[in-house]
DNA sequence: AATGAATGAGAGTTCATTCAT
DNA sequence: AATGAATGAACTCTCATTCAT
């Protein structure tokens, strides 16, 4: 029965600000701490303090709310990415960026859409998977390309594809560890991988 | 009612080809493909050719199933990687021992549990958390003494309890992606990851 | 969401008697009292005496329930009139006999599915209309024959498919004022409708 | 909650070409499309091109429109009745009228409510229908006249009351088959029915 | 050990209705 | 007159669990 339902046509930021904005981010924030099956449509309900049934008002059901925050979260990922990459030339470097871009996604308290992407994946039907991955595309784009020149350049010691696996699988974990209130700040964190991979002679 | 039941008691490694064994197996199988929370009884029942009633002379409820699961896991794993670092006292060879064992237990077809224990730790109960923690404990020392001698060698770039988790995640990700079928090895696959980490002069 | 079920696949008649054969009977009298959507599975289950969960042991959805009471109601009320029919040859006969069972069906009271069969079409989605418009083929194809004949015969003034909506309309109404405990029998009442049409010289 | 609310205290017939009369157009053909409990005020709504909540402003709530769409049916179909009657005295002339006039009722797309009456009699609260009741005496009085003539000539076999039972029924399931746009007018569909009934010597 | 009918709490969703704007 | 967010009760259906057989 979750087969036969579609979201995300057509993707557009909502404002964070709006009712639906902050729908999304407290469901997203819920799905993160329980998981998206065990989270109830009354939980996120009672989260805003509305009823169950006026959720139905601004979605048609509860995967559309698990879809839309994965799309604002990468759609939002990717512009700050880019914004972050511009006037980098040096692979090197541009790994660094891109492996702080994605902790700090991944650790956004404003944008609890990301991690889900993983996780949840198989939470979505397989319409709503196309339109997330689609949405990837770009993103994950730029990570092989980064990857690929330094691979070309004996950097790293992995295959492009392979190496961005292990570096997804690094990051996404420290949703599991790591609290950025710690001793160790997100641009130490980030640091941290980049030096495991990246050996500076 | 997920909270006030605990399994686990007395740990023993249940004969893979009891009728026991096989639930768990099965079970656990089912658990990776769609997840504990949408994983029914009725589906591992369904599986096994019996009745969804008849799972329940078995095990008092569906989460003792994960967390034995789990802990069968762990403990296997910790046997197979105990004698494969038999005889093995340098630090780097023990790392590619490691990180090979953990490979192997994560894509085991025979022991489906080791790779449920990060994503459904959230589906134990407190009692059952602490269970499955306390059988980690000897696994993990492991892999935390043989990372902090590299990383006093200076042979690794971080904190031996972030490069634990930069690994596991690593690792853990490879069941999103990695199929043993393809044109990569398992050994291979390892490799990849310890040359990462471990740069050769 | 009523459009992706569909029941009735292997009909067979239940055993009266046994606790799905109650349920169905059940069910169909709530539907002819109040109306299929207006009847509730908790109608259903607490005229039972069972709780309504259960309902959904015996059948999938609720609409499986009103599709084997029509389903059932047909195949029975066929045996029916094809026995009743049995030796007689004169076409006249024979429609006071059709007419007769008709009457019958629509009365019994251990047969509550056939009334739905006309005011409930529209409950029905399509994969169960066919299965049940099957059904009714041979039942109709009888009655199709007897009028053709009189009409060959001159002794009715309408086409055999035009009189047979006409008088199936008219039995079917009858569900909305006659009681057969009143003054008039069932087969008082199924001669007024016979020699309204067929005039004796 | 259907039960505590009473419309149609003063009935008068709405313009039918102001905001009000095109709702209760609307609606009624929604009503006969899918049946009164299937048609949410959304869907009324939306065909009109407005919201649900944009309803109220006109009806206290939706059985308030299904009453008025039959109350207004009820009394257009009377008039247009009478106006038809007028200087007929001959009884099977009357009666051929009487059914020309309801199946013109019936099949009239500018008042859908006609073909309401019957089958969603049951959608109405007690106060409701006893309106409707007492809308329908004089229009059902009339009927009544003309077939107890009949019946004293013997030109009918059936008791006046009865007979109108099955003449309605058959009329009524005319809507569920007959289609005027095919080869049979309405005219030569009502003559059917006529000369069913009413064999010329 | 296994069955299968029943439980009962709770899930997602629907929808007529209200009301401040 | 119309909007649209919210209500809240009721809906169908799910599912882990129980238990007499």
């Amino acid at each position: 029965m979750i087969e036969n339902y579609k979201y995300c046509d057509e993707v557009q930021l909502i404002e964070a600000d709006s009712a639906k904005g902050r729908l999304v981010n407290v469901a997203a924030k819920l799905f993160n701490q329980k998981g998206y099956a065990r989270t109830t449509v009354r939980d996120i309900a009672s989260e805003l303090g509305i009823l169950s049934g006026s959720l139905f008002h601004h979605f048609p059901n509860k995967e559309a709310i698990l879809c839309i925050a994965m799309a604002e979260a990468i759609l939002k990922a990717s512009k700050f990415m880019e914004l972050a990459m511009e006037g980098t030339t040096d692979a090197k470097q541009q790994l660094r960026i891109l492996i702080h871009c994605e902790i700090t996604a991944l650790h956004d308290e404003n944008d609890p859409g990301f991690q889900l992407m993983i996780p949840e994946w198989r939470s979505l039907n397989a319409d709503n998977r196309a339109c997330i991955l689609s949405l990837r595309q770009r993103y994950e784009a730029r990570w092989h390309k980064v990857l690929e020149s330094l691979q070309q350049q004996s950097v790293v010691n992995a295959e492009a594809r392979v190496l961005r696996h292990f570096i997804r699988g690094a990051l996404l974990e420290t949703c599991n560890w790591y609290k950025p209130s710690g001793t160790l700040s997100q641009k130490e964190l980030s640091d941290r991988l980049f030096e495991s991979i990246i050996h500076q002679q």
